[in-house]
DNA sequence: TTGACGAATAAGAATAATTATCGTTTACTA
DNA sequence: TAGTAAACGATAATTATTCTTATTCGTCAA
């Protein structure tokens, strides 16, 4: 099975190198596995990918890289409303719909949402970087299974 | 010790008639205690301070009144950038600063932030009921203590 | 009022999730 | 390529959450 190890690897030094985080096999098949679930994936779920390309890698392994990645702004961190950490690529802008019944979370456009004012001089001079919506109500599904 | 029973004892009662609770000590105890607690108490933190006054108290009967509060509209739980459930009292409106560094929440007033556009007709007939905002950025202590 | 019944509760046990430790291995720099 | 710091993997320890069960609470009929 022949394939160019350049393919994909530079991109992914680069960015490690933009963030000041070592380039490591662990920490390249963790980012690309990642890629590949668009979701809100679990550290177990993100594992369970993962050790099929490397089958010895460490569940703590996971854990740290995930945390380091959040760190340093190469994943965002959805806020809960799960029991687990949940995380996301850092891509493009969006925020999320939770059901407060089935705890599902979806991704709603920042354009569907509407756009705050801007954010600056904040109380206490607090230094804004982003924000994060959650909109809480009941998913489609819940409210048909939802009397009254 | 003297003290009368009545005193905060009857608004607490008929707290949780409103919210059909049956009004337990325990739950009276943890209400009082998350009272004195203005930020965003971790499980921990609560269950430390409600200790004192009922010694026999198990954590895992914090949590799950914690759980039933939240349920029941009592608290409001914080969406989190921290590693555990935080919740505060479902008081007045207001949204939250998150500091990604020092991981503390300050409460920011919905004025000082601007009001989102209307939420209806979100996309797949989500059915909103309220909306969390968390500005996350770096606090004032944070900025003091880092360089670049 | 009193006693039996059913629902709700609290405690502790059990489980799940996350973090810390430590010996070994790997990646960057000169 | 050797030296050095960082990362890895295994597992122990800790923390968070859920489950189970004995007990308690409130109600209602006698």
């Amino acid at each position: 099975m022949e394939h160019s190890p350049t393919v994909g690897t530079r991109p992914f030094r680069e960015l490690c190198a933009d963030h000041g985080l070592t380039a490591t096999h662990q920490r390249q098949v963790l980012y690309e596995v990642m890629q590949t679930m668009p979701g809100h994936p679990s550290p177990e779920e993100v594992y369970a990918r993962v050790k099929k390309r490397i089958p010895a890698i460490s569940l703590a392994t996971v854990y740290k890289n995930i945390h380091l990645f959040v760190e340093r702004g190469v994943l965002k961190e959805v806020s809960m409303h799960h029991g687990s950490l949940r995380v996301e690529l850092n891509n493009h802008l969006h925020h999320h719909m939770v059901c407060s019944h089935c705890k599902a979370i979806t991704d709603i456009e920042e354009k569907d949402l509407g756009v705050l004012p801007a954010l600056q001089r904040l109380p206490g001079g607090f230094q804004a970087e982003r924000y994060a919506i959650d909109v809480i109500g009941i998913c489609a599904a819940c409210q048909k299974t939802k009397r009254s």
